[in-house]
DNA sequence: ATAGCGTACGAACGTTCGTGCGGTATACTG
DNA sequence: CAGTATACCGCACGAACGTTCGTACGCTAT
């Protein structure tokens, strides 16, 4: 079963590519360092993607993929509004809190990688993140909450804000005081 | 006059080394491109610093200097307090609204850039970003605010907030959205 | 049997990276 | 005026980069 064979390797390679590039970026995401640890040739890794570029598209669709998962499916039960708002931030912040990537929030990584470069990989990324706070958006004006932009703005920034605290400080307090944050976020609106 | 012209030209090149920094990160930085702008050699500029790390180091430093002039000498003839604090949150979200560095704040950049990699150029940025955090704190608490981490820590991330929207979809209005929030943040805790 | 496909390999390509060495022109110092 | 330091240059290095070869294995279908 060759399309089995070959789907499961390169899964396997993004899998490991996600969390790499969580850490170092997606240019710091190398070729030669990616085989390497995949115990594969450089070339056969190669053959997967054509380019660098399309490993690294291939890298944020895979990185979205997981993030879905850990964020968004656990809370897929539940129907919209403000409770299930409550709980998407939950997982949010959770999600930065348990290292789903080791580098800590992927998209935070890429962005600030990406935001001065245009191109097909900042705009893949754009188009990730900007589902997510809309996503955000949507689930506040579902709640009924007045200015869904504002309250999902400041949502998504005070998580992003825990995150680079903690990545760069190791200050864990950080996710306590989002959570303060989110509360009365929430609370204030509803 | 070797000494003057050593210094002028080693702030030229750093000057010019924080645009750059900010906008491909500090990793991205390279000296054959470097040299290639000041209309230099790369021997004859990497002199000036000895080594990579070297020059990183000193272009952190310089950024520094730069964010100092721009967001905090303004308000230094004010004294301590409510006002003053207003005064240095509207410094810096203006100062990435004005782009004062050209890849928008070089701290967001190269913090997410760095935050996984130990090592002496992680902590001098640690340290920097760690120092404006906590002035914000401080300025909190002599304004009598109470819980002043906690407000610190949502100024904090409200700014960066902005700059990624900004930098990431061109979302002029996050700066607005900023000063919403910050002002809802101040006239709570005051 | 044979033809063809997908997957992977090792070797090499040209480029760019950071880093050294040796030389030169200028300027300050005795 | 001789001597030393500075600031810069050209040149070269070894390593790593993304990429492209030609090749070889194991399938599946004819």
């Amino acid at each position: 079963m060759p399309a089995t064979k070959q789907r499961s390797t390169r899964e396997a390679i993004l899998d490991r590519a996600v969390d790499v590039a969580s850490e170092e970026g997606l240019e710091g995401l190398t070729i030669g360092r990616l085989a390497s640890e995949m115990d594969m040739s450089k070339s056969g890794l190669f053959g997967h993607f054509g380019s660098k570029q399309e490993l690294q598209l291939a890298t944020i669709e895979a990185a979205s993929h997981r993030f879905a998962d850990e964020v968004i499916a656990p809370v897929g039960d539940q129907e919209a509004g403000a409770e299930r708002l409550r709980a998407l931030c939950d997982r949010y912040v959770g999600y930065m809190e348990r290292q789903v990537f080791p580098g800590g929030c992927f998209w935070a990584s890429v962005t600030a990688e990406f935001d001065s470069r245009p191109g097909p990989v900042r705009d893949a990324i754009g188009e990730r993140v900007s589902a997510w706070v809309e996503a955000l958006e949507a689930e506040a004006a579902a709640a009924g909450f007045d200015d869904p932009a504002q309250l999902a703005f400041e949502l998504y920034s005070v998580a992003q804000g825990a995150n680079s605290a903690f990545q760069l400080f190791g200050d864990h307090d950080a996710f306590g005081r989002a959570h303060a944050a989110i509360d009365r976020l929430l609370a204030r609106a509803g």
